[in-house]
DNA sequence: AAGCGTTTTCAATAGATTTTAACCGAAAAA
DNA sequence: TTTTTCGGTTAAAATCTATTGAAAACGCTT
């Protein structure tokens, strides 16, 4: 379920939208024109925005502009014109998605549910990444090998998920020093290198993953 | 620059599509079936992968799924039939957004732009200076010649980095030795007459780009 | 306070890298 | 043409660095 507020002058647009959305299980607020659309869009109560082009006191376009002044939030754009200026125009001004009218209330619901489905992650759905038979579970926070769980101590999952995270990326000692252990760490360089051997056991085969850059730290190479 | 993989078995649609990412900088690779998609996007080195549904071998919303058990690479499906049911079935395989042919090239572009800007938020987008077949990759900290990965030592991507960051810029010897080695360091001039050297066997054919200025030091050139 | 898993330090070592020095050849100067 | 200077090459010597195992220090739980 997500909340949705939507955004057209015309009645009948927010009514046959309203209607989908409802149907699917959403919430939905409704706004008649655009100065309306940012008040209530300011929030960040909505998990999407679904905003007309052409609406009163302000249109779409700036309304998006001014709402991703506070936040976030998804927005969605419909247009009653096609033409591909207002489509470049749309992206550009922060939109996520734009649909064109006429359209089918069932597209636009398609494109509401993909664009929260990967705007949410951090909550629902949990953040994997997998490199062949490595899988590396931010979320549930473990880390299988070939669909064994590993036993990783809290450093190593840290050290790990960095890596991972920044990966084909060449990191410094001194970057992973200040961003794993933190900036007031002042240990010894050999710490990292410890943890590193310690990792790559454990990965077995994947160790191939955590490439030593001579002179310089460490990356993961995918 | 994003890697881009447009899988289409119209040769005329992979051109011009090749055509436009080029000339705003990305890099193509393209695939003429289904399962040449798979193969090639599933070791997640490209930033977008463009799918047609209908390809031979394997079909469009096939290979999308099979790409999504490996990587989460964004995936734009293009098709030639613009029926509502390939716009959610596309949706549903985990396509990221959805065009329908007729396209223009310019907005095909303008949603990978938008698709790619929003899944790669934090670091991502790598620094990298290409000169004919050589890469130079500041941020993996890796140097491609022909698309083959390079071996070198720390001073060789010190050095070479160093170069291609002031390339077109005469830089005498003593300025290499005091950013290159440092201020302190108080050796031969040989030392860099060698790295150089080692350098340009390394770099093979691109060693052009290396010019000695006689009497001063050394150039990176194009 | 003892026990236990985790983290950090440390020293030895093997291997890679960097520097040096000597020599050669080519280009510039005389 | 001869001399001088400068860059290229090479191989050996000197230096540096990642790795590893082992031990010490730490911190939490009992």
């Amino acid at each position: 379920m997500y909340k949705i507020l939507i955004a057209d002058d015309e009645q009948k647009i927010r009514e046959v939208l309203r209607e989908y959305a409802e149907f699917e299980g959403h919430e939905v607020t409704e706004a008649t024109n655009g100065m309306q659309a940012v008040e209530l869009g300011k929030s960040g109560e909505f998990d999407i925005i679904i905003l007309d082009v052409m609406m009163p006191k302000l249109d779409g376009f700036s309304a998006c502009k001014e709402i991703r002044k506070s936040t976030d939030t998804p927005v969605l754009m419909l247009s009653a014109r096609g033409e591909e200026y207002d489509k470049l125009f749309g992206f550009e001004t922060g939109a996520d998605d734009y649909v064109v009218k006429p359209f089918s209330p069932k597209e636009v619901l398609a494109r509401v549910n993909a664009i929260v489905k990967r705007n949410t992650p951090p909550s629902a759905a949990s953040e994997i990444a997998v490199f062949e038979g490595l899988e590396v579970n931010f979320t549930a926070r473990d880390v299988k090998v070939d669909g064994n769980k590993l036993n990783l101590t809290p450093k190593e999952y840290e050290l790990l998920f960095y890596l991972v995270r920044n990966k084909n990326i060449a990191l410094s000692r001194n970057k992973l020093l200040e961003d794993v252990w933190g900036y007031d760490f002042f240990g010894d360089d050999r710490t990292i290198d410890t943890h590193i051997k310690m990792l790559r056991n454990n990965l077995g085969e994947y160790r191939k993953f955590i490439v030593t850059l001579r002179g310089m730290g460490y990356k993961f190479e995918v």
